[in-house]
DNA sequence: TATGAATGAGCATTCATTCAT
DNA sequence: TATGAATGAATGCTCATTCAT
């Protein structure tokens, strides 16, 4: 059944996080999840089909989030909070997935398909920003910094936050947070 | 000679940068290097020391440049602003060393005796965050996050630097850029 | 139903010769004749027993096209140039099945069982040679020459016929091909 | 050195013999020939190479012979005879090379490329052919069909010499077996 | 110091076959 | 009778490393 693809899934996920896609092995993989090697070859063509299906998997997962509660507010840096937050939450429960999209999002390893499936997971994120910088709201910038920048701050603060879950559950930080993140990008 | 160590050392590093350190067979370095198999052998004991070698060597050649001109002044936004110029300017120069960092800088292949050798790259960095955070300069954001964002807001600057050389050579972007990060971690 | 089953072997014919046995997968098989791998294995017990039913099949289909109508006639030479003429048929009509049998009558790929069933394919087409042979109406050469050159005429016209399907309407070359046979073997 | 590749190119050729090349790992014919695996894909990018330098070879070694000694005569029949002649001593001498050729010369094993290297071999005994033919001396079948039944009388004669060798010290068996063939193609 | 043939453990993948449903 | 997920031995090939010259 579709659970022991998943369950292949799962290991692969974190056999990669934990030692990289090229130093795990197939055999690492089919032998933590229980089932023979030609079962792993059944469900997927190949390895690379493991980790593209992987980064996909991780890009849904993390849009699906991002753009939670949006339409409660008008104000772009509330909005802009309001992803922040969705980002950093998102992370907390799902490290590695965030650590997968960090490390292979720009890596030649994800093919162009897998790519092309997914390429509109930050749109919205970006047309904040857009309308955000049209309104003068932002710095001066070229919008590709703001991008790559606010790419950065959030996955900074997910960084501090996986490593520090706790800090997410206070008021202080995750506020300061943002506010050095807005401030970054604002005017 | 030591030419020839050294042009293996920049082909490895090229080679690095392209493929990947997993993907580049030492056979392609060799040959890329015009040197037979067992010459690469002779020089370095096995492939991973070239990768820790390149670290070695990146990191030193990073320090270097960073710490550049910093007695002229006392304010800390300018002595921040002046390591921010020396990042951007040795990233530009040596774009490969700049990417080996930030692709291997927290990976695992890099062996702990190379990390001790360099472990001090960004001390005086880290010394003017930390005095300027005790004059009050800086957010109330553990030191930590102070140090994550330094790097990322270095990173993404010489990152844009690279693609857009022309960029850093004008006035206003650079100054832009060292300001959001200077707002992103001040008060 | 028995008509699955005789689908499966008329795929696996064309497979076969197509890319040759070995390069045949039996997933292959399975997919191209749609049927499920499960059902393939169910009608035979291994991919060999495939091999070894479209041996004994062909053998037994070209056996009874040899002998057809060879009552009519005494005269050795026109007997010969019956079985000569049902050879040719019988190629054109099944080109698959002429081809495995050139190329596995005589590989180790068939097992002796299989090859038991069928050794009396070219039983009366050796008798004829062995009668003509005691008359002496042939070449002085021993009676296995004989045979070989018999096969090898059989299927160099046989090959040529269908390639060349418009050949074997006209009369000159059949009848040719035929006399260079004849010529051949006789004194 | 040399040895091991050539030592290597013997072993596989026994081995493609013996049990087909599909029927026959790397890891045999490594094992077979004492060096490692590695040493095996040294010296050969592929097994396919492996099949395809041995087809060269055999080629070359066959067509070295084949028009050894042909001045001598005018005689159309004579320097057919001679040819015949020099491929049975050819393929007695060698008999796998021979076997090699007559397994997999029209087999899609080999590729373009191998084929291209070799393409000429029977160019000189099919100039003769081809004279023979305007000179009237040939059956009236086209020259496909001749140099089909060429290729085939001389295969047979030199199977039948290889499995008895002492057939070929006689002579009338060899003058009789010729005499078949130019009885075949000739008017 | 330099060479490159030789090594063999390790890897991704294939495929005939089994078996629970 | 039919299915297709599961199996695991086997295969072609890679590659870091060694060593005799």
């Amino acid at each position: 059944m579709d659970n022991k693809k998943q369950h292949i899934l799962d290991t692969a996920l974190s056999l990669f996080i934990e030692d990289g896609y090229e130093n795990t092995p197939t055999s690492a993989i089919s032998k933590k999840s229980n089932v023979a090697t030609g079962t792993l070859f059944h469900h997927f063509h190949s390895k690379h089909q493991i980790l593209d299906e992987l980064y996909i998997d991780s890009k849904r997962s993390l849009r699906l989030e991002l753009i939670k509660n949006l339409q409660s507010t008008n104000d772009q840096q509330d909005i802009l909070h309001l992803i922040w937050e969705n980002y950093s939450r998102w992370a907390v429960s799902n490290p590695n997935k965030f650590r997968l999209l960090s490390r292979y999002s720009t890596s030649k390893m994800i093919s162009a398909e897998a790519r092309e499936q997914v390429d509109n997971t930050y749109q919205e994120l970006i047309n904040v920003l857009n309308e955000s910088r049209e309104k003068g709201l932002l710095a001066k910038i070229p919008l590709e910094c703001v991008i790559m920048l606010t790419k950065l701050h959030f996955a900074c603060a997910a960084e501090y936050f996986i490593t520090h879950p706790e800090a997410l559950q206070k008021k202080k930080l995750p506020k300061r947070l943002f506010q050095a993140y807005w401030r970054a990008i604002s005017t």
